[in-house]
DNA sequence: CGTTTTTGACCGAGA
DNA sequence: ATCTCGGTCAAAAAC
């Protein structure tokens, strides 16, 4: 692997060249520059399976996040989705929430490049190769056999859906931006606080730990976010005991950016919902892990129409199975919403999150 | 000034 | 008994 690192080191190093184009105009093009880019590339670097994102990224990569998204969309787009569809086969094991997403760093690159449709397939490969594991195979052959095949209508995940179809309209919109009330609370309708960060060690990205700042509430999630403030997983702990709260307003115009995202999600009518999502989840979904395959769909409509979605896992702790799921639902649409205006800028958000 | 985030240290579980 | 690792705490910093 190590070898592997440094020659993906080599073949990162023409990504920051590229700003050649002297011509960027703001971020946005800037990003876009190296993802419009490496589709082209991409296939010639074949090279490129060889480097395996999956490196361990440490935070002080920042700068070197879009050359590592460069890599990540390259590698995406060069595995085959053929493996993809072999994992189908895979037996719907799940597992663990082991961090390993690496997919959805490359489908967030994709959404906003607008390739998304092209390599959110094979991000999914790229992630097996990067991970060997076979519970992580596992795991993501099932999600992209998710994506593939078509999901059960869970509510939950149509909410999701409907959520992230929303986002990704705003993301569009350029109005979506406005920080929405702060990231605290989370577009999932909760509100939390991050009490811990840290490195773990099987996920290339950083975990941050949040609690439900509701007085009473147990409610934890670990997040995994790439640099660019892409969420890689999600993993819920324990069950509210509380309904959401409400959202001072979504009525005018601030709506737009939280109210639709999360909102849509059916967060007005939240509680209710979410007592149902409680039920299906469990259900369904086996109350773990849920696949924001969905978010693919989001690209999907936002950019091509492709339903591939780049998933993200989403898993409830134990805890969850009974119930917990409810967070699950929140913490998905939420989470989304956040990844995406990470994307715009994740540098940025902290800042704006803060009131 | 109050709240949240950051971050190193600490703790417990598992190997 | 020791080591590793994930999760949490809590002081300091940032907003």
């Amino acid at each position: 692997m190590e070898i592997k690192e440094a020659e993906r080191i080599v073949v990162a190093k023409p990504v920051p060249s590229r700003p050649t184009r002297s011509t960027f105009g703001s971020f946005s093009e800037l990003l876009e520059g190296p993802v419009n880019a490496s589709p082209p590339n991409v296939c010639s670097e074949t090279a490129v399976m060889a480097i395996r994102p999956k490196t361990v990224r440490f935070k002080p990569l920042v700068n070197c996040a879009l050359p590592n998204q460069t890599e990540l969309s390259r590698t995406a787009v060069c595995n085959s989705s053929d493996d993809v569809s072999k994992s189908d086969n895979k037996p719907t094991v799940i597992y663990k929430p082991l961090a390993r997403l690496v997919s959805r760093t490359t489908v967030s690159l994709l959404e906003n490049m607008g390739n998304f449709d092209t390599s959110h397939q094979h991000t999914q490969q790229s992630v097996e190769a990067q991970h060997p594991s076979q519970d992580k195979q596992n795991f993501i052959s099932q999600i992209s056999s998710n994506s593939n095949q078509n999901l059960p209508p869970l509510k939950e995940k149509d909410q999701t859906i409907e959520s992230f179809r929303e986002a990704s309209q705003n993301l569009e919109d350029p109005k979506y931006f406005p920080p929405v009330a702060g990231d605290r609370p989370s577009y999932d309708g909760y509100n939390w606080r991050k009490y811990g960060q840290k490195q773990v060690k099987g996920s290339e990205y950083p975990r941050s730990y949040y609690k439900c700042t509701h007085p009473n509430c147990p409610v934890k999630k670990k997040v995994e976010r790439s640099f660019d403030g892409q969420i890689a997983e999600i993993v819920y702990k324990g069950e509210h005991n509380h309904p959401k709260p409400q959202p001072p307003k979504r009525s005018s115009s601030a709506t737009q950016g939280l109210g639709l995202g999360a909102d849509g999600t059916g967060q007005d009518t939240n509680n209710t919902v979410w007592n149902t999502h409680l039920s299906e989840i469990n259900e369904g979904s086996d109350g773990r892990v849920v696949n924001q395959n969905d978010l693919g769909v989001v690209a999907d409509s936002t950019c091509q129409a492709k339903p591939l979605p780049p998933f993200i896992p989403i898993s409830t702790g134990a805890n969850n199975t009974d119930g917990g799921t409810s967070d699950n639902s929140c913490g998905i649409s939420g989470e989304f919403d956040e990844g995406r205006k990470a994307l715009e800028g994740e540098d940025e958000q902290p800042r704006k999150r803060r009131r």
